[in-house]
RNA sequence: GGCCCCGUAGCUCAGCUGGAUAGAGCAUCGGAUUUCUAAUCCGACGGUCACAGGUUCGAAUCCUGUCGGGGUCACCA
């Protein structure tokens, strides 16, 4: 459970109590009551602003009415003492009593422990990654993914009814590109010399096996066909063997998608037609002629009429063009489509995860969700900022022009699944990232990644530990049932119960947030508590090591922490999905 | 020029959606190793939360403006 909604609820009981008395006016509005940690530890476990925020609407002093809350919270069995504090602060310690037993319902959950139902089964969908299928995926990319996965989990684990989904961009300019670049690729096979890649063409030679594989389906089929007759055969078996490779770099990095769709068949099923259709019998389409951006040069600006969409009717700059010059859709005028494609499968609420290079494409999507669903969709972008990669404090450049060019898939067999996925959440999503191949691989204190890893091997290897210690030593339920949990009295050994209690809260705030990087910052705190208790049973009182080779009840007691402890992590790093191992090789 | 994001310790960053004396890691300095794996721990040093106003019991957090850094700005996707 949420202890901290748990206490909230019992303060809200007291209000109500002190209505019922008469003793304050009915009818407060008690949405501003937070229940939090106290930022100081002395000040107990738990801190209300009850009484400040209800102070001046009760007519009485913030000090006197904590009083009378006061009064009432000590009767409550799992409050120790509460007293007032500060301009009006409540403060609560709550019974080691309270604290053994959410450790007991921390060991019977298992890696449940911290699911919760506040999405109350509602559906939401979330795009990620949707990178084109022009290339494989960098290391940008894997930004996206992570944040995107992490939250997908989160997400689910907090009570929601999550979809994962890509969209496929297969229907612009750009696939025909890639057909061409593919082409020549095949010609190549044949016998035929490049000197230079032609300016504009996809160069990369992730082509060169593609134009291969094709040479064994279709050998010389293609070679004296016209380019009408070539174009979409190898659009598609480009396009096709593009979304694999892909898919293959997302599987490495433990990324899945529930559903993929196709911008194309979305454009060829006429659902751009259907919304351009319905935004015109909304009055919120015109032909218009947009002014040139300012600050920005264009040598080959001409003015020209568009049809156009009135988004400055949703909270846009600017009108937006929905049809090409050359009268095809524009790429925003199908992503409409695709969005009330989303709607209409029942998804009222939509996360897009993107690139901070998107950042403008914000409120233009956000116009049209509202004009489409008529206010009854919500679509939530977080962007994601860009990944500096670097090697011992110097840039690499990522790009598909250079040789340098980055693929996820190199980064992913240096480094590993794990250190991947880790640091890309050790930064909120909204701030640009670092990601140096060598940190990441050190083996220390630096390295966040071996940190956490290294808290949960620990725990395992006590576990082991008390194995060889003692025969027939099983943490079976009936153990742990019977194992004297009050033994567990020092302060640092409540202190990680206290901490992995709040692994529920933390759970419910990343999800309410959409902050997966919480998740990253919560277990670095959880091992660091950990290590420290290690280390005092090591050093400065070994009376505190977890596994005590004359006292079998008070092994068993702390074997319940250790393992409770394992637990938590666990399920802390499968959020993430990082591999939470047992042994540190 | 418009819009979006960022500005917190020497460096890299958290800060639980407005709470009490602003926290970590790195770096620097000083300690702990016959280990339940030191891939760890303990201590010291270090801040005008960019700046100026405003909102209120209370601001790093919300609002306005200024400065600085990054991204983006028809037809591409």
């Amino acid at each position: 459970m949420n202890y901290f909604s748990y206490l909230r609820q019992k303060i809200l009981e007291v209000l109500l109590k002190l209505e019922k008395d008469e003793v304050i006016p009915k009818g407060l509005n008690h949405s501003h009551i937070t229940v939090e940690f106290p930022r100081d530890p002395k000040h107990g476990d738990l801190s209300t602003n009850a009484a400040l925020v209800l102070a001046k609407l009760a007519k009485l002093k913030p000090s006197d009415l904590a009083g009378l809350i006061i009064e009432h919270l000590t009767l409550l069995p799992e409050v120790n003492d509460a007293e007032a504090a500060g301009p009006g602060f409540i403060n609560i310690r709550l019974s080691s009593n309270f604290w053994w037993d959410r450790l007991r319902e921390i060991v019977a959950d298992g890696t449940n422990y911290g699911n919760s139902d506040i999405g109350r089964g509602i559906p939401v969908n979330i795009e990620y990654v949707s990178a084109n299928p022009t290339g494989p995926l960098h290391v940008g990319h894997a930004r996206g993914a992570v944040i995107g996965d992490a939250l997908a989990s989160i997400l689910s684990k907090a009570g929601y009814n999550v979809t994962k989904e890509y969209y496929i961009n297969d229907a612009g300019t750009q696939v025909d590109v890639l057909a061409r670049s593919l082409y020549l690729r095949y010609q190549e096979c044949h016998g035929a010399k490049i000197e230079q890649m032609p300016d504009g063409l996809y160069p990369g030679s992730y082509l060169v096996d593609i134009a291969k594989l094709l040479k064994e389906k279709d050998g010389d089929k293609w070679m004296s066909a016209s380019e009408k007759e070539w174009l979409a055969p190898f659009r598609k078996f480009a396009i096709d063997a593009m979304m694999d490779l892909i898919r293959e770099d997302l599987d490495l990095l433990g990324v899945r998608h529930d559903h993929f769709s196709s911008e194309r068949i979305m454009v060829e099923k006429g659902r751009v037609n259907e919304v351009v259709k319905f935004l015109e019998g909304q009055g919120l389409t015109y032909t218009g002629i947009l002014e040139a951006p300012k600050g920005k040069k264009l040598d080959d600006w001409e003015e020209r009429p568009q049809t156009l969409f009135r988004s400055t009717q949703f909270g846009d700059d600017i009108d937006r063009p929905i049809k090409k010059s050359d009268g095809n859709w524009t790429y925003f005028a199908s992503d409409m489509a695709y969005h009330l494609d989303k709607f209409k499968r029942g998804f009222f609420e939509m996360i897009d995860i993107m690139g901070a290079d998107h950042g403008g494409y914000i409120k233009r999507m956000d116009a049209a969700v509202n004009a489409l669903t008529q206010g009854q969709g919500s679509l939530d972008v977080k962007l994601c900022h860009m990944v500096n990669l670097m090697e011992n404090g110097k840039s690499i450049k990522m790009s598909k022009r250079s040789g340098a060019f980055t693929k996820l898939r190199d980064v992913l067999d240096l480094v590993g699944k794990d250190v991947v996925r880790f640091i890309m959440l050790t930064r909120k999503n909204d701030a640009p990232l670092d990601f140096d191949l060598r940190k990441v691989m050190e083996k220390s204190r630096d390295n966040p990644v071996y940190y956490v890893q290294y808290s949960h091997a620990r725990c395992h290897s006590v576990l082991r530990h008390a194995k060889e210690v003692f025969e027939k030593l099983e943490l079976t339920p009936d153990a742990i049932e019977k194992a004297p949990l009050e033994l567990l009295s020092d302060s640092g050994e409540l202190l990680l119960i206290k901490q992995m209690a709040a692994w529920p809260r933390t759970l419910e705030n990343a999800a309410e947030a959409r902050e997966p990087h919480r998740i990253a910052y919560y277990l670095i705190e959880l091992s660091g508590t950990f290590h420290a208790l290690w280390t005092k049973g090591a050093k400065e009182d070994t009376s505190l090591r977890f596994v005590t080779d004359n006292n079998k009840p008070l092994t068993l007691a702390r074997l319940v922490l250790v393992g409770a402890l394992a637990s938590v992590i666990a399920s802390g790093l499968q959020v993430i999905g990082v591999e939470p191992v047992k042994e540190m090789k």
